[in-house]
DNA sequence: CACTTAACTTTTAAAATGCAAGTTAAATTA
DNA sequence: TAATTTAACTTGCATTTTAAAAGTTAAGTG
């Protein structure tokens, strides 16, 4: 998507202000996931089509990075840029924004309760452990 | 969108997760905008029917609430409901992202600089000031 | 060598978006 | 008070995006 303004809201929507986007972060994020197979076999199923063009949008705006796997050359590694670690913060806020207004969701109680008590401390616990 | 998961990453998604909704919301959050002419005057300018489609959504998923204007019976006042107002760490998370990653784009200092150094305060103060 | 896996691309249909114009009720102006 | 303007939409249609399914190519496995 073009630049619509320069609003810092629209900027981040420009380039993950859609369906999927974030859910490939998060997945990068919290989940260990570092392949494309990985990543298609989340539990939205998304398309390989959206998969492929949404990899090459983050990839294009500096969020993710992508090479090759070192072990299985048919592989690429898929890894989150500092910039796309620095969504973290987003992130979170959805969770919480979640446990508080959706609360038919099972949401672990633990991370939500570290997020309320001590925010800073459990996003640099959780940035230690991504790209590993 | 229909619900696609249990996340509540996802769960955010399915109600906010286009290029419009969180511009909505960010008018009626910090620009005092307040009916539907306001809000189609916004900078990246939306076509009216998405802004129609997108107010109804919101509406039905209690994020605003629609009331007659008593002073202009032709207008409608739109209002976040709390809900509503909750999403606004992540929006100021959105806007310090853009803060440190898209450079380019001018951002009030004393904004980004309060949500730094006391992003609670920062967010009592700003709900203090929605819907008046 | 046959089969599977990984990462895509292509095709086609369905859905969403963008643009322009039209509608209705209420307010304002001449 | 008649004509015009404003507000909040809706409608129609062309374009774009998405979704679903199938196909492709290179590489690994039994």
């Amino acid at each position: 998507m073009t630049k619509r303004s320069d609003c810092p809201i629209s900027n981040v929507l420009d380039i993950v202000g859609d369906k999927w986007s974030l859910l490939i972060i998060r997945d990068l994020m919290f989940f260990g996931k570092h392949s494309y197979s990985e990543l298609q076999n989340s539990e939205e199923k998304m398309a390989t089509n959206i998969l492929s063009s949404r990899l090459e949008k983050l990839e294009t705006h500096g969020l993710i990075n992508k090479q090759p796997d070192k072990k299985d050359k048919r592989k690429k590694v898929y890894q989150l840029t500092a910039s796309g670690i620095d969504l973290l913060p987003i992130l979170l806020e959805m969770i919480l924004w979640s446990a508080k207004h959706a609360p038919e969701l099972t949401i672990p109680t633990q991370l939500v309760e570290r997020a309320q008590s001590d925010k800073a401390g459990l996003i640099d616990e959780l940035i230690a452990n991504i790209n590993q």
